[in-house]
RNA sequence: GCGGGCGUAGCUCAGUGGUAGAGCGUCACGUUGCCAACGUGAAUGUCGUGAGUUCAAGUCUCAUCGCCCGCUCCA
Protein backbone atom coordinates (compact mmCIF):
# COMPACT_ATOMS: atom_id res chain seq x y z
CA UNK A 1 0.00 0.00 0.00
CA UNK A 2 1.43 3.75 -0.06
CA UNK A 3 3.69 5.11 1.90
CA UNK A 4 3.21 8.18 3.17
CA UNK A 5 6.21 10.62 3.96
CA UNK A 6 8.37 9.85 6.60
CA UNK A 7 11.39 12.59 6.37
CA UNK A 8 11.09 16.32 5.10
CA UNK A 9 14.55 14.99 3.45
CA UNK A 10 13.00 12.85 0.73
CA UNK A 11 10.41 15.77 0.04
CA UNK A 12 13.82 18.33 0.02
CA UNK A 13 15.22 16.02 -2.54
CA UNK A 14 12.43 15.26 -4.65
CA UNK A 15 11.67 19.12 -4.79
CA UNK A 16 14.67 20.31 -5.82
CA UNK A 17 15.15 17.00 -8.30
CA UNK A 18 11.84 17.62 -9.97
CA UNK A 19 12.55 21.39 -9.80
CA UNK A 20 9.98 22.24 -7.68
CA UNK A 21 12.15 24.31 -4.85
CA UNK A 22 15.90 25.30 -4.63
CA UNK A 23 18.02 26.89 -1.57
CA UNK A 24 18.50 30.14 -2.73
CA UNK A 25 22.06 31.23 -3.72
CA UNK A 26 22.40 27.78 -4.20
CA UNK A 27 26.01 28.58 -5.99
CA UNK A 28 26.82 30.69 -3.80
CA UNK A 29 26.91 27.64 -1.22
CA UNK A 30 23.14 29.44 -0.07
CA UNK A 31 21.90 32.09 1.78
CA UNK A 32 20.02 30.99 5.34
CA UNK A 33 16.59 30.73 5.26
CA UNK A 34 15.94 31.64 1.96
CA UNK A 35 14.56 29.71 -1.01
CA UNK A 36 13.74 29.73 -4.81
CA UNK A 37 10.74 27.98 -6.08
CA UNK A 38 11.74 26.21 -9.59
CA UNK A 39 9.41 25.66 -12.77
CA UNK A 40 7.15 22.80 -11.45
CA UNK A 41 7.28 25.25 -7.50
CA UNK A 42 6.26 28.22 -8.58
CA UNK A 43 3.28 26.55 -11.11
CA UNK A 44 2.29 24.95 -7.40
CA UNK A 45 2.59 27.79 -5.02
CA UNK A 46 0.69 30.00 -7.71
CA UNK A 47 -2.31 27.64 -8.06
CA UNK A 48 -2.70 27.65 -4.18
CA UNK A 49 -2.82 31.58 -3.89
CA UNK A 50 -5.56 31.17 -6.32
CA UNK A 51 -7.50 28.77 -4.90
CA UNK A 52 -7.10 30.82 -2.15
CA UNK A 53 -7.94 34.51 -3.95
CA UNK A 54 -10.81 32.03 -5.69
CA UNK A 55 -12.66 30.81 -2.18
CA UNK A 56 -12.42 34.15 -0.59
CA UNK A 57 -12.80 37.11 -2.61
CA UNK A 58 -14.48 35.54 -6.09
CA UNK A 59 -16.67 33.30 -4.55
CA UNK A 60 -17.80 35.80 -1.67
CA UNK A 61 -20.33 38.70 -1.80
CA UNK A 62 -18.83 40.54 0.99
CA UNK A 63 -14.80 39.98 0.03
CA UNK A 64 -12.64 42.67 -1.79
CA UNK A 65 -8.80 42.10 -2.65
CA UNK A 66 -6.55 44.64 -2.05
CA UNK A 67 -2.52 44.61 -2.79
CA UNK A 68 -0.52 46.88 -1.17
CA UNK A 69 3.45 48.04 -0.63
CA UNK A 70 5.48 46.30 1.14
CA UNK A 71 7.10 49.62 2.10
CA UNK A 72 4.81 51.77 4.41
CA UNK A 73 4.71 55.00 6.59
CA UNK A 74 7.04 54.26 9.26
CA UNK A 75 4.48 55.22 11.53
CA UNK A 76 2.21 52.40 10.70
CA UNK A 77 4.72 50.12 12.31
CA UNK A 78 4.79 52.75 15.33
CA UNK A 79 0.97 52.22 15.38
CA UNK A 80 0.80 48.06 15.10
CA UNK A 81 3.15 48.02 17.90
CA UNK A 82 6.17 46.34 15.93
CA UNK A 83 8.58 49.15 16.25
CA UNK A 84 8.55 49.09 19.93
CA UNK A 85 7.99 45.31 20.92
CA UNK A 86 10.77 44.39 18.94
CA UNK A 87 13.21 46.93 19.94
CA UNK A 88 14.05 44.62 22.99
CA UNK A 89 17.52 43.91 24.09
CA UNK A 90 18.69 40.05 24.54
CA UNK A 91 21.33 38.71 26.82
CA UNK A 92 23.06 35.88 26.93
CA UNK A 93 24.72 33.69 29.94
CA UNK A 94 27.89 33.22 29.20
CA UNK A 95 27.74 29.91 31.54
CA UNK A 96 24.79 28.50 29.88
CA UNK A 97 24.54 30.06 27.03
CA UNK A 98 20.91 30.96 27.37
CA UNK A 99 18.97 34.01 26.08
CA UNK A 100 16.96 36.31 28.02
CA UNK A 101 15.53 39.37 27.23
CA UNK A 102 16.81 42.24 29.35
CA UNK A 103 13.66 43.32 30.69
CA UNK A 104 13.12 39.85 31.80
CA UNK A 105 15.88 39.50 34.26
CA UNK A 106 15.39 39.52 38.01
CA UNK A 107 18.06 41.20 40.66
CA UNK A 108 18.66 39.51 44.13
CA UNK A 109 15.48 41.45 45.21
CA UNK A 110 13.74 40.25 43.40
CA UNK A 111 12.52 43.38 41.61
CA UNK A 112 11.88 42.99 37.45
CA UNK A 113 13.93 45.72 35.21
CA UNK A 114 12.10 48.57 33.90
CA UNK A 115 11.27 48.55 30.42
CA UNK A 116 12.70 51.39 28.37
CA UNK A 117 11.31 52.81 25.31
CA UNK A 118 14.86 53.70 24.06
CA UNK A 119 17.16 50.87 23.27
CA UNK A 120 20.19 53.20 24.60
CA UNK A 121 18.72 53.73 27.99
CA UNK A 122 18.71 49.95 28.65
CA UNK A 123 21.83 48.91 26.71
CA UNK A 124 23.26 51.03 30.20
CA UNK A 125 21.41 49.21 32.49
CA UNK A 126 23.81 47.41 35.08
CA UNK A 127 23.34 43.56 34.81
CA UNK A 128 26.21 42.78 37.54
CA UNK A 129 23.40 41.73 40.23
CA UNK A 130 21.32 40.07 37.78
CA UNK A 131 20.17 36.54 37.69
CA UNK A 132 20.37 33.80 34.58
CA UNK A 133 16.27 32.31 35.07
CA UNK A 134 17.79 29.02 33.62
CA UNK A 135 21.50 28.26 35.17
CA UNK A 136 21.02 31.24 37.96
CA UNK A 137 24.38 32.44 37.00
CA UNK A 138 24.58 35.82 38.66
CA UNK A 139 26.00 38.84 36.17
CA UNK A 140 27.50 36.50 33.65
CA UNK A 141 26.27 38.09 30.24
CA UNK A 142 26.81 39.47 27.00
CA UNK A 143 26.87 42.62 26.16
CA UNK A 144 23.04 43.40 25.40
CA UNK A 145 22.34 42.95 21.81
CA UNK A 146 19.08 44.49 20.08
CA UNK A 147 16.82 41.80 18.89
CA UNK A 148 15.60 43.84 15.76
CA UNK A 149 12.34 41.54 14.04
CA UNK A 150 11.70 44.11 11.13
CA UNK A 151 14.13 44.44 8.73
CA UNK A 152 15.27 48.28 7.70
CA UNK A 153 16.01 49.64 4.79
CA UNK A 154 16.30 53.57 3.89
CA UNK A 155 13.71 55.48 1.80
CA UNK A 156 15.77 58.30 -0.06
CA UNK A 157 18.99 58.14 -2.46
CA UNK A 158 20.89 61.30 -0.95
CA UNK A 159 21.70 59.66 2.83
CA UNK A 160 21.16 63.03 3.58
CA UNK A 161 17.56 63.40 3.86
CA UNK A 162 17.04 59.73 3.32
CA UNK A 163 14.78 58.40 6.19
CA UNK A 164 14.57 54.64 7.80
CA UNK A 165 11.55 52.52 6.63
CA UNK A 166 10.62 49.16 6.86
CA UNK A 167 9.91 45.78 4.93
CA UNK A 168 6.56 44.64 6.82
CA UNK A 169 6.80 42.26 8.95
CA UNK A 170 2.92 41.28 7.49
CA UNK A 171 0.72 42.05 5.44
CA UNK A 172 -1.99 43.25 7.84
CA UNK A 173 -1.48 46.49 8.47
CA UNK A 174 -1.64 47.32 4.80
CA UNK A 175 -4.93 46.80 4.56
CA UNK A 176 -6.32 48.62 8.14
CA UNK A 177 -4.14 51.26 6.26
CA UNK A 178 -6.62 51.26 3.49
CA UNK A 179 -9.99 50.80 5.63
CA UNK A 180 -11.05 53.92 4.49
CA UNK A 181 -10.17 54.07 0.94
CA UNK A 182 -11.87 50.46 0.34
CA UNK A 183 -14.61 51.63 2.12
CA UNK A 184 -15.26 55.09 0.49
CA UNK A 185 -15.02 53.62 -3.36
CA UNK A 186 -16.72 50.50 -2.96
CA UNK A 187 -20.02 51.08 -1.49
CA UNK A 188 -19.65 48.21 0.62
CA UNK A 189 -20.88 47.73 3.70
CA UNK A 190 -20.20 45.80 7.13
CA UNK A 191 -19.76 42.78 7.63
CA UNK A 192 -16.64 42.77 5.10
CA UNK A 193 -13.40 41.30 4.67
CA UNK A 194 -10.34 42.79 2.72
CA UNK A 195 -8.41 39.98 1.28
CA UNK A 196 -4.63 40.23 0.54
CA UNK A 197 -1.28 38.38 -0.66
CA UNK A 198 2.02 39.22 -0.44
CA UNK A 199 5.50 38.82 0.98
CA UNK A 200 6.51 39.87 4.99
CA UNK A 201 9.72 39.57 6.51
CA UNK A 202 10.37 38.92 9.88
CA UNK A 203 14.18 39.09 11.42
CA UNK A 204 13.46 35.38 12.77
CA UNK A 205 15.73 34.39 15.79
CA UNK A 206 15.33 30.60 14.33
CA UNK A 207 14.32 29.81 11.22
CA UNK A 208 13.27 26.12 10.76
CA UNK A 209 12.37 23.33 8.66
CA UNK A 210 12.91 23.96 4.64
CA UNK A 211 10.60 26.84 3.88
CA UNK A 212 8.34 26.05 7.14
CA UNK A 213 9.85 28.96 8.61
CA UNK A 214 12.19 31.79 6.89
CA UNK A 215 12.26 35.46 6.65
CA UNK A 216 11.19 36.14 3.84
CA UNK A 217 7.80 34.52 3.19
CA UNK A 218 4.23 35.21 1.52
CA UNK A 219 1.27 35.56 3.34
CA UNK A 220 -2.32 35.38 2.86
CA UNK A 221 -4.62 37.78 4.63
CA UNK A 222 -7.96 38.23 5.49
CA UNK A 223 -9.12 41.53 7.70
CA UNK A 224 -12.90 40.79 8.12
CA UNK A 225 -14.55 43.82 9.26
CA UNK A 226 -17.69 43.71 11.25
CA UNK A 227 -20.25 45.21 13.98
CA UNK A 228 -18.82 45.02 17.92
CA UNK A 229 -21.06 41.97 19.46
CA UNK A 230 -21.32 40.24 15.81
CA UNK A 231 -17.68 39.37 16.09
CA UNK A 232 -17.99 35.66 18.24
CA UNK A 233 -20.41 34.31 15.19
CA UNK A 234 -17.91 35.88 12.88
CA UNK A 235 -15.14 34.68 13.86
CA UNK A 236 -16.68 31.33 13.37
CA UNK A 237 -17.92 31.33 10.68
CA UNK A 238 -13.99 32.38 9.26
CA UNK A 239 -12.84 28.70 11.42
CA UNK A 240 -15.17 26.53 9.71
CA UNK A 241 -14.68 28.09 6.04
CA UNK A 242 -10.77 28.28 6.60
CA UNK A 243 -10.25 24.34 7.61
CA UNK A 244 -12.98 23.26 4.83
CA UNK A 245 -10.64 24.89 2.16
CA UNK A 246 -7.93 23.51 3.22
CA UNK A 247 -10.12 19.78 3.55
CA UNK A 248 -11.61 20.63 0.05
CA UNK A 249 -7.67 20.67 -1.38
CA UNK A 250 -7.24 17.40 -0.53
CA UNK A 251 -5.70 17.52 2.46
CA UNK A 252 -6.35 14.61 4.85
CA UNK A 253 -8.77 15.80 7.38
CA UNK A 254 -6.74 13.63 9.70
CA UNK A 255 -3.55 15.52 9.34
CA UNK A 256 -5.35 18.59 10.20
CA UNK A 257 -6.73 20.04 13.80
CA UNK A 258 -7.42 23.52 14.97
CA UNK A 259 -5.38 24.51 18.41
CA UNK A 260 -7.43 27.16 20.51
CA UNK A 261 -4.82 29.54 22.44
CA UNK A 262 -4.84 29.24 25.42
CA UNK A 263 -5.54 33.15 27.63
CA UNK A 264 -2.10 33.54 28.73
CA UNK A 265 -0.67 33.01 25.00
CA UNK A 266 -2.78 35.76 23.41
CA UNK A 267 -1.83 38.76 21.96
CA UNK A 268 -2.84 41.65 24.34
CA UNK A 269 -5.09 42.40 21.38
CA UNK A 270 -6.65 38.94 20.73
CA UNK A 271 -9.76 38.41 22.03
CA UNK A 272 -9.63 34.50 20.52
CA UNK A 273 -7.78 33.01 18.40
CA UNK A 274 -7.29 29.75 17.11
CA UNK A 275 -4.59 27.84 15.13
CA UNK A 276 -5.24 25.64 11.76
CA UNK A 277 -2.55 23.14 12.58
CA UNK A 278 -1.03 20.30 9.67
CA UNK A 279 0.86 17.14 11.21
CA UNK A 280 4.04 17.67 9.43
CA UNK A 281 7.09 15.36 9.26
CA UNK A 282 9.68 17.53 11.24
CA UNK A 283 11.89 16.18 13.94
CA UNK A 284 9.27 14.66 16.48
CA UNK A 285 6.31 15.11 13.73
CA UNK A 286 4.52 17.64 15.47
CA UNK A 287 1.64 19.56 14.83
CA UNK A 288 2.44 22.79 13.41
CA UNK A 289 0.13 26.12 12.60
CA UNK A 290 -0.52 26.90 9.01
CA UNK A 291 -2.98 29.69 9.86
CA UNK A 292 -4.21 31.65 12.73
CA UNK A 293 -7.69 32.91 12.88
CA UNK A 294 -7.97 35.84 15.54
CA UNK A 295 -10.35 37.62 16.60
CA UNK A 296 -7.97 41.06 16.69
CA UNK A 297 -11.42 43.11 18.40
CA UNK A 298 -11.20 47.22 17.36
CA UNK A 299 -7.89 47.29 18.60
CA UNK A 300 -5.48 47.85 15.13
CA UNK A 301 -7.99 50.47 14.03
CA UNK A 302 -8.08 52.54 17.22
CA UNK A 303 -4.19 52.19 17.01
CA UNK A 304 -4.17 53.75 13.72
CA UNK A 305 -6.27 56.49 14.91
CA UNK A 306 -3.38 57.13 17.23
CA UNK A 307 -1.14 56.98 14.88
CA UNK A 308 -2.46 59.27 12.29
CA UNK A 309 -2.41 61.63 15.30
CA UNK A 310 1.37 61.72 15.75
CA UNK A 311 2.53 62.93 12.47
CA UNK A 312 2.93 66.03 13.66
CA UNK A 313 5.82 65.04 16.31
CA UNK A 314 6.89 62.73 14.08
CA UNK A 315 8.04 65.46 11.82
CA UNK A 316 9.51 67.35 14.97
CA UNK A 317 11.25 64.60 15.95
CA UNK A 318 13.20 64.44 12.46
CA UNK A 319 10.96 61.76 11.59
CA UNK A 320 12.48 59.51 13.61
CA UNK A 321 9.70 56.85 14.53
CA UNK A 322 11.26 54.70 17.56
CA UNK A 323 12.03 58.48 19.05
CA UNK A 324 8.84 59.31 18.58
CA UNK A 325 5.85 58.62 21.22
CA UNK A 326 2.59 57.57 20.16
CA UNK A 327 -0.24 59.96 20.42
CA UNK A 328 -3.25 59.19 23.42
CA UNK A 329 -6.41 58.49 21.83
CA UNK A 330 -9.05 61.13 21.80
CA UNK A 331 -11.46 60.92 24.26
CA UNK A 332 -14.14 60.61 21.08
CA UNK A 333 -12.02 58.09 19.41
CA UNK A 334 -15.20 55.93 18.88
CA UNK A 335 -16.28 58.81 15.90
CA UNK A 336 -12.70 59.23 14.72
CA UNK A 337 -11.33 58.69 11.27
CA UNK A 338 -11.58 55.06 10.71
CA UNK A 339 -14.73 54.21 12.11
CA UNK A 340 -17.98 53.43 10.31
CA UNK A 341 -21.27 54.95 9.82
CA UNK A 342 -23.72 52.43 10.12
CA UNK A 343 -27.10 54.27 7.72
CA UNK A 344 -29.39 51.48 8.72
CA UNK A 345 -29.38 52.04 12.72
CA UNK A 346 -27.75 55.76 12.48
CA UNK A 347 -24.59 54.74 14.18
CA UNK A 348 -21.25 55.08 14.33
CA UNK A 349 -18.57 52.54 15.53
CA UNK A 350 -15.41 51.02 15.10
CA UNK A 351 -15.60 47.92 13.71
CA UNK A 352 -14.33 44.58 15.18
CA UNK A 353 -11.87 42.48 13.31
CA UNK A 354 -11.27 38.80 12.33
CA UNK A 355 -8.40 37.84 11.16
CA UNK A 356 -7.92 35.06 8.92
CA UNK A 357 -3.91 34.87 8.40
CA UNK A 358 -2.30 32.09 6.19
CA UNK A 359 0.95 31.40 5.06
CA UNK A 360 0.97 30.71 1.52
CA UNK A 361 4.65 29.04 2.02
CA UNK A 362 3.87 26.80 4.56
CA UNK A 363 0.12 26.09 2.91
CA UNK A 364 2.23 25.27 -0.20
CA UNK A 365 4.41 22.82 1.88
CA UNK A 366 1.46 21.02 3.36
CA UNK A 367 -0.02 20.76 0.39
CA UNK A 368 3.40 19.00 -0.90
CA UNK A 369 3.66 16.88 2.16
CA UNK A 370 0.23 15.38 1.95
CA UNK A 371 0.26 14.30 -1.85
CA UNK A 372 3.56 12.78 -1.45
CA UNK A 373 3.01 9.01 -1.67
CA UNK A 374 5.57 6.22 -2.32
CA UNK A 375 3.69 2.97 -4.38
CA UNK A 376 4.91 -0.22 -4.83
CA UNK A 377 3.90 -1.52 -8.57
CA UNK A 378 4.69 -4.37 -10.01
CA UNK A 379 7.78 -4.72 -7.89
CA UNK A 380 9.17 -1.03 -8.52
CA UNK A 381 8.74 1.65 -6.27
CA UNK A 382 6.76 4.55 -7.78
CA UNK A 383 6.79 7.74 -6.17
CA UNK A 384 3.48 10.65 -6.71
CA UNK A 385 2.04 13.46 -6.04
CA UNK A 386 -1.80 13.07 -5.67
CA UNK A 387 -2.26 16.93 -6.03
CA UNK A 388 -5.94 18.50 -5.93
CA UNK A 389 -6.40 18.65 -9.81
CA UNK A 390 -6.90 22.55 -9.33
CA UNK A 391 -3.40 22.47 -7.57
CA UNK A 392 -1.20 20.20 -9.64
CA UNK A 393 1.63 22.45 -11.74
CA UNK A 394 0.67 20.40 -15.22
CA UNK A 395 -3.11 19.64 -15.81
CA UNK A 396 -2.08 17.16 -18.49
CA UNK A 397 0.89 15.89 -20.21
CA UNK A 398 0.61 14.69 -23.82
CA UNK A 399 2.54 11.82 -25.77
CA UNK A 400 2.98 9.95 -28.73
CA UNK A 401 3.34 6.35 -28.26
CA UNK A 402 6.20 6.01 -30.81
CA UNK A 403 8.15 8.86 -32.11
CA UNK A 404 6.75 7.92 -35.79
CA UNK A 405 3.84 6.90 -38.34
CA UNK A 406 2.35 10.50 -37.44
CA UNK A 407 2.10 10.06 -34.37
CA UNK A 408 4.06 13.22 -32.69
CA UNK A 409 2.33 15.59 -35.16
CA UNK A 410 -1.11 14.37 -33.70
CA UNK A 411 0.07 14.46 -30.07
CA UNK A 412 1.56 17.99 -30.47
CA UNK A 413 -1.88 18.97 -32.50
CA UNK A 414 -3.48 17.82 -29.52
CA UNK A 415 -1.71 19.57 -26.77
CA UNK A 416 -1.47 22.59 -29.20
CA UNK A 417 -5.45 22.77 -28.69
CA UNK A 418 -5.21 22.44 -25.16
CA UNK A 419 -2.44 24.49 -23.55
CA UNK A 420 -4.25 27.77 -24.07
CA UNK A 421 -7.28 26.57 -21.50
CA UNK A 422 -3.98 24.63 -19.14
CA UNK A 423 -0.94 23.87 -18.42
CA UNK A 424 0.57 21.21 -20.49
CA UNK A 425 3.29 19.20 -21.20
CA UNK A 426 4.53 17.49 -24.24
CA UNK A 427 7.09 14.47 -24.25
CA UNK A 428 8.02 12.22 -27.01
CA UNK A 429 11.39 11.21 -25.73
CA UNK A 430 11.95 7.10 -23.95
CA UNK A 431 9.25 4.46 -23.28
CA UNK A 432 6.00 5.58 -22.25
CA UNK A 433 6.09 3.79 -19.17
CA UNK A 434 9.02 6.18 -18.22
CA UNK A 435 7.11 8.83 -19.08
CA UNK A 436 4.04 8.53 -17.03
CA UNK A 437 6.33 8.18 -14.12
CA UNK A 438 8.03 11.07 -14.56
CA UNK A 439 4.49 12.78 -14.61
CA UNK A 440 3.34 11.10 -11.24
CA UNK A 441 6.36 12.46 -9.79
CA UNK A 442 5.39 15.66 -10.91
CA UNK A 443 1.47 15.28 -9.74
CA UNK A 444 0.11 15.42 -13.14
CA UNK A 445 -3.21 13.94 -13.08
CA UNK A 446 -3.59 13.22 -16.72
CA UNK A 447 -1.89 11.74 -19.50
CA UNK A 448 -3.15 11.46 -23.34
CA UNK A 449 -1.38 9.30 -25.41
CA UNK A 450 -1.47 8.96 -29.13
CA UNK A 451 -1.55 5.57 -30.31
CA UNK A 452 -1.78 3.13 -33.67
CA UNK A 453 -5.26 3.53 -33.38
CA UNK A 454 -5.85 7.12 -33.29
CA UNK A 455 -5.31 6.86 -36.62
CA UNK A 456 -8.15 4.94 -37.21
CA UNK A 457 -11.13 6.40 -35.18
CA UNK A 458 -9.50 9.52 -34.13
CA UNK A 459 -9.06 8.12 -30.21
CA UNK A 460 -6.84 8.41 -27.13
CA UNK A 461 -5.84 6.98 -24.43
CA UNK A 462 -6.24 8.78 -21.44
CA UNK A 463 -4.64 7.77 -18.36
CA UNK A 464 -5.15 9.08 -14.70
CA UNK A 465 -2.29 9.42 -11.98
CA UNK A 466 -3.55 7.60 -8.86
CA UNK A 467 -5.23 4.68 -9.91
CA UNK A 468 -3.44 4.45 -13.53
CA UNK A 469 -6.72 3.32 -15.39
CA UNK A 470 -6.81 4.26 -18.74
CA UNK A 471 -9.83 5.37 -20.56
CA UNK A 472 -10.46 5.14 -24.36
CA UNK A 473 -11.23 8.65 -25.38
CA UNK A 474 -12.49 10.37 -28.79
CA UNK A 475 -10.05 13.47 -29.60
CA UNK A 476 -13.24 16.04 -30.07
CA UNK A 477 -14.40 14.82 -26.11
CA UNK A 478 -10.92 15.35 -24.53
CA UNK A 479 -11.40 18.92 -23.78
CA UNK A 480 -14.85 17.77 -22.28
CA UNK A 481 -13.46 14.82 -20.62
CA UNK A 482 -10.51 17.18 -18.70
CA UNK A 483 -12.57 20.01 -17.49
CA UNK A 484 -15.13 17.35 -15.88
CA UNK A 485 -12.52 15.53 -14.08
CA UNK A 486 -10.36 18.78 -13.49
CA UNK A 487 -13.42 20.71 -12.25
CA UNK A 488 -12.66 23.74 -14.10
C1' G B 1 23.41 31.67 20.05
C1' C B 2 24.66 26.46 22.20
C1' G B 3 25.29 20.96 21.50
C1' G B 4 25.26 16.85 17.98
C1' G B 5 25.25 15.06 12.82
C1' C B 6 26.20 16.14 7.73
C1' G B 7 28.21 18.59 2.97
C1' U B 8 31.86 14.24 -3.08
C1' A B 9 28.01 14.24 -10.48
C1' G B 10 21.05 16.57 -11.19
C1' C B 11 19.52 12.83 -6.92
C1' U B 12 21.13 8.84 -3.29
C1' C B 13 25.71 7.69 -1.61
C1' A B 14 30.88 4.83 -1.54
C1' G B 15 35.74 6.54 -1.21
C1' U B 16 40.17 5.75 6.10
C1' G B 17 47.23 10.76 3.00
C1' G B 18 49.02 8.48 -3.20
C1' U B 19 45.42 8.87 -10.91
C1' A B 20 37.62 11.12 -8.80
C1' G B 21 33.83 6.39 -8.24
C1' A B 22 28.86 3.50 -8.27
C1' G B 23 23.55 3.22 -8.78
C1' C B 24 19.62 6.05 -10.45
C1' G B 25 18.59 10.20 -13.52
C1' U B 26 19.94 13.17 -18.13
C1' C B 27 21.35 13.22 -23.52
C1' A B 28 22.26 10.64 -28.51
C1' C B 29 21.53 6.39 -31.76
C1' G B 30 19.20 1.67 -32.45
C1' U B 31 15.35 -1.49 -30.88
C1' U B 32 10.51 -1.22 -28.72
C1' G B 33 3.79 -0.65 -29.45
C1' C B 34 0.67 1.46 -22.64
C1' C B 35 3.52 1.79 -17.00
C1' A B 36 10.93 3.77 -14.38
C1' A B 37 12.21 -2.23 -20.83
C1' C B 38 16.88 -3.54 -23.61
C1' G B 39 21.56 -2.62 -26.28
C1' U B 40 25.51 0.80 -27.57
C1' G B 41 27.63 5.34 -26.71
C1' A B 42 28.09 10.27 -24.28
C1' A B 43 28.05 14.51 -21.05
C1' U B 44 28.35 16.11 -16.02
C1' G B 45 32.71 17.49 -10.40
C1' U B 46 37.28 23.95 -8.20
C1' C B 47 35.00 16.82 -3.47
C1' G B 48 30.40 23.61 -0.08
C1' U B 49 34.14 27.96 0.28
C1' G B 50 38.98 29.80 2.06
C1' A B 51 43.52 29.10 4.51
C1' G B 52 47.13 25.73 6.84
C1' U B 53 50.15 20.99 7.63
C1' U B 54 52.53 17.64 3.94
C1' C B 55 56.71 15.59 -1.41
C1' A B 56 51.34 14.72 -1.87
C1' A B 57 44.74 16.57 1.09
C1' G B 58 38.05 14.50 -0.91
C1' U B 59 40.76 12.26 3.40
C1' C B 60 44.44 15.72 8.74
C1' U B 61 44.00 21.04 11.24
C1' C B 62 41.63 25.88 11.53
C1' A B 63 38.09 29.34 9.87
C1' U B 64 33.71 30.23 7.20
C1' C B 65 28.93 29.15 4.62
C1' G B 66 24.77 25.93 4.26
C1' C B 67 21.42 21.75 5.63
C1' C B 68 19.28 18.30 9.35
C1' C B 69 18.27 16.92 14.71
C1' G B 70 17.88 18.71 19.76
C1' C B 71 17.98 23.09 23.01
C1' U B 72 17.04 28.36 23.31
C1' C B 73 13.87 31.97 21.19
C1' C B 74 9.23 32.73 18.96
C1' A B 75 4.23 40.30 18.83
Amino acid sequence: MAETLKKLDDLVSLCKRRGFIFQSSDIYGGLASCYDYGPLGVELKRNVKNAWWKSVVQMRDDMVGLDCSILMHPLIWKASGHVDKFADLIVECKKCNTRTRVDHLEGHEGEETTHHEKPEVAAREDLSDKICPACETVGQFTEPMPFKLMFETRMGANADDSMKVYLRPETAQGIFANFSNVLNTTRIKIPFGIAQMGKSFRNEVTTKAFIFRTREFEQMEIEFFCKPGTDDQWWEHWKEQRMKWYIDLGIQPGNLRFRPHADDELAHYAKACVDIEYKFPFGQGDWQELEGIANRTDYDLRQHQRGIRSITKWFENKRDTEKTPLADEHTDWHKGPLSYFDDENRERYIPYVIEPSAGADRGTLAFLVDAYAEEEVRGEKRNLLRFHPSLAPVKVAVFPLVKKDGMPEKARAIYNDLRGRMTCFYDEKSAVGRRYRRQDEAGTPFCITVDGQTAEDNTVTVRERDSMNQDRVHCDQIKNYLQEKLDM
